[in-house]
DNA sequence: GCCGTTTTCGGCCCGACTGTTTTCAGTCG
């Protein structure tokens, strides 16, 4: 078992047992340690072979015990017979709103649910207004939530959740009555996928606020609308919440709005280690509950709080527990990329294959932009699906591409387009000859026919990587999000073998791939890897896409240093042949 | 189940909201 299959079975158990009543500090253990083997920068297999297992805050012997056990056996006795214990529809009781382990433990035991459907049932007879601790409005609640999950989905793209939440931060800011707001929680954490969108806003009416909020154009529904909270369905199915508080508040409402939960968590653990205490309304001098003004620490920023608690500020894209806390307790917090640091893109298509525009509407707009560079990467023959260019075609675009740079020239243009090809992994090796990859700028290669084997693949990628004429791994998990998993591979050998043989790996910004994870960038990054934020853009409107690339790759902790496309065209050519010097053309 | 410049045992973040209660449990973020 991989490291995230471990991670879903500990969070599986963390979950079974809240349904059986045990103790919540034990079942946050479970769910803790598969959060933080999710994040796990180096394959989980290594770390139990070499016994460093106990070396990681938050697993202690029985967690050891049984991680060991999946990763070497794949499966987990204390699991199964957990699993038998309950009805499987329990846990997807849990996802209705409202419901929580002791509720859905009450139902079953004494009215028999054990799914939704059955629950359903049950509020329509009215079985469940009639149980202790429920009533008449529980029941009909859990109607409510039973068709609320029903008609939306839960989780959104993060492109989908800006798209809505920009034009109504817009309004929030145009607001007479609005001081300072923002957008927070994991949307201002820049996560890859969200779940409803958080606004805090601070005002000396509030009323106003909230008033204008709820009615504001493109609402579906409204959920709640209180003295200092409102929520609203989006027609596009978001959830957006607004919180309004004064404008003391601000600072730490923002800070507390935005998380992690787990993030907030240390926070407010270093404020009672300090004889403090660290709540939406602000820090106090006091480690009772209070908002006394007169205890109150003055912070106006996040920043403000931040330095309070001995700490560097954090930028909220890394508030994850991720790590923060180690740079922040030393400084060493990092100035991280900004999307305005880059100067084009590697990985991009165009009508020659499964992309929409022609290359002179490609360039048109790259002006427009005021860009450096950008890489034209058709897709190689194999992708027949996508018009994939054979040696022959290829070679033509080559040469059209040296036309149209040679008229960018003559008109004084710095812009360039980089010849390229995006080439297809294959099970025997790249898609597209050695002497005809040498005459191209830029090679991407990418794995998209994934065997089901694990080693498989990766060792197809680790070939790949070897390359001398590959330039950086397209899309290494293959990754559709809210769509399909990633597929099998050993991403931590992938990335050694760049990290041996000199190969970029790509961060895919496309909003439906935003591949490499995140979560993984700072293994890569600690062995030297480099990353190229690429847009993989089909038509014009994905060159939009470098922003949300800049944005993962902050959340994976990079610099600009660590960012190929942040250099100039003359130092990216200079990188762009470092890979292949000293290497001869082999003939096909 | 984890963990230790308050602790190897007794703690483990915090407050709002809701509904069902008559002082609070459960859920959520």
């Amino acid at each position: 078992m991989d490291k995230d299959a471990v991670a879903a079975a500990l969070a599986e158990i963390g979950t079974l047992l809240e349904l059986k009543g045990e103790n919540p500090f034990k079942t946050r253990a479970y769910h803790n340690a598969a959060r933080t083997l999710e994040g796990l920068a180096e394959p989980l297999g290594k770390l139990v072979e070499e016994g460093r297992l106990g070396g990681i805050k938050g697993i202690g012997e029985a967690l050891q015990d049984k991680i060991q056990t999946l990763v070497r056996t794949g499966r987990l006795p204390y699991l199964e017979e957990l699993r038998a214990s309950l009805p499987a529809g329990l846990l997807a009781m849990l996802e209705v709103q409202g419901l929580g382990p002791k509720k859905v433990r009450k139902l079953h035991e004494e009215l028999g649910v054990d799914s939704i459907e059955s629950l359903e049932s049950a509020c329509v007879a009215g079985r469940v207004a009639a149980l202790d601790g429920f009533g008449e409005k529980s029941q009909s609640r859990i109607l409510e939530a039973i068709a609320f999950k029903r008609q939306f989905a839960s989780k959104h793209r993060l492109v989908d959740a800006l798209a809505a939440a920009e034009p109504i931060l817009a309004a929030l800011r145009e607001h007479p009555d609005v001081t300072r707001c923002s957008a927070a929680g994991s949307l201002r954490r820049w996560k890859e996928v969200i779940g409803d969108i958080d606004f805090v806003a601070s005002s000396r009416r509030p009323g106003e606020v909230l008033g204008f909020f709820v009615a504001l154009p493109g609402i579906q529904t409204v959920l709640a609308r209180g003295e200092t909270k409102a929520s609203i369905i989006l027609e596009c199915g978001i959830q957006a919440d607004l919180r309004v508080v004064s404008d003391d508040e601000f600072a730490s409402a923002l800070a507390y709005f935005t998380g992690s939960k787990e993030h907030n968590i240390v926070m407010r653990q270093r404020a009672i280690a300090r004889g403090l205490r660290l709540n939406e309304y602000g820090l106090f001098r006091s480690t009772e509950e209070t908002r006394d003004p007169a205890l109150r620490v003055e912070c106006r920023t996040e920043e403000d709080i931040f330095r309070e608690l001995g700490l560097h500020d954090v930028p909220p894209e890394l508030r994850e527990d991720h790590g923060e806390f180690a740079l922040a307790e030393k400084h060493a917090v990092p100035r991280l990329v900004e999307w305005t640091d880059l100067r084009g893109s590697l990985h991009n298509h165009s009508n020659w294959s499964d992309g929409r525009d022609a290359l002179e509407a490609i360039v048109a707009h790259a002006l427009g932009l005021g860009l450096s560079y950008w890489a034209i990467t058709d897709h190689s023959r194999a992708s027949v699906q996508a018009h994939g260019l054979d040696p022959a075609r290829l070679q033509r675009q080559i040469a059209e591409i040296e036309a149209i740079n040679q008229r960018l020239s003559d008109q004084g243009e710095s812009l360039r387009l980089l010849s390229g090809v995006e080439v297809d992994v294959l099970k025997d090796g790249l898609d597209l000859p050695d002497d005809l990859l040498a005459r191209l700028d830029v090679v991407v290669a990418s794995l998209h026919v994934p065997s089901g084997d694990e080693s498989e693949n990766t060792r197809r990628l680790v070939a790949a990587a070897s390359n001398p004429w590959v330039h950086m791994i397209g899309h290494p998990t293959g990754r559709l999000l809210l769509e399909r998993d990633a597929y099998k591979v050993n991403l931590g050998a992938v990335i050694e073998a760049c990290a041996q043989t000199g190969t970029w790996i790509e961060l895919n910004a496309s909003p439906y791939r935003l591949d490499l994870d995140w979560r993984l960038w700072a293994r890569a990054r600690a062995l030297g890897v480099r990353c190229v934020i690429n847009c993989d853009a089909h038509r014009l409107e994905h060159f939009d896409f470098l922003r949300l690339g800049a944005g993962i790759a902050r959340k994976g902790g990079l610099r600009r240093d660590d960012v190929v496309n942040t250099m100039t065209l003359a130092r990216l050519r200079e990188a762009l042949a470092s890979k292949r010097r000293g290497m001869e053309i082999r003939p096909s």
